[in-house]
DNA sequence: TATCATGCCTCGAAAATCGAGGTAACGGAG
DNA sequence: CTCCGTTACCTCGATTTTCGAGGCATGATA
């Protein structure tokens, strides 16, 4: 059944604030655009998008507010706040380090 | 408090039967292993690392067996069975189109 | 004798993702 | 005008996993 969904887990959070790093974003429009940046390998469920986004917001890494999209439609953006931007940093180095020890283990030859 | 240790989920797996494909080994010396492959990056704890192994044994992944340490004790050796075989070969085709996908959304500059 | 590392195991708590469901508004096709 | 697909929000329960803390036993070392 899961893919290889499961291997989101701890990654949904810094791919959200990486895509807002770019500038600020409402809820489907993050999941769009992660979607097409990886030509649809990362999906991201609405089921899993919300509960990501309102659990960053209640850390205060990101901040919502209600506006107008292109379309005219009642949409809500999200933004980074610097505490978000300190976050993201950290999560970056943090994948690093442990994409690293991991290859580590599956890449080196015997 | 949790480190970075969510970025584990699923992963796990996959680490195992790459450790069990260098030959047979205890369930402690696992453990041990890829702590010592990563320098310590990577900790498998025993809370972790039992019950992983009794999942992928009912998978049929791993096989069991009773036999002696090197210093007489009794452990038990984990094999890698052909269809775990298959498994990391398909674990570690998709961790690189996972990482490689995310690396796209992390690290592209725009 | 006491302590540490090895080595097995189990349990409950905590967290996250997922699928499925619900609501609503817009635009275009027929 | 009506239907349908897309956009866009949200919620819920089920499932899965990892983790920490605990327990038990042995062998070596001090």
């Amino acid at each position: 059944m899961a893919e290889e969904t499961e291997l989101l887990h701890g990654t949904l959070d810094t791919l959200i604030l990486k895509t807002l790093s770019w500038g600020p974003r409402h809820g489907y429009g993050i999941a769009r655009w992660i979607q097409d940046t990886t030509d649809d390998a990362l999906e991201i469920g609405e089921g899993s998008l919300y509960p990501a986004l309102y659990r960053m917001e209640r850390k205060r890494w990101i901040e919502a507010e209600w506006g107008k999209s292109e379309t005219g439609r009642d949409v809500k953006f999200y933004r980074l706040t610097s505490a978000g931007r300190a976050r993201l940093k950290l999560e970056l180095a943090q994948w690093t380090h442990f994409t690293t020890a991991v290859s580590k283990v599956l890449f080196e030859e015997h």
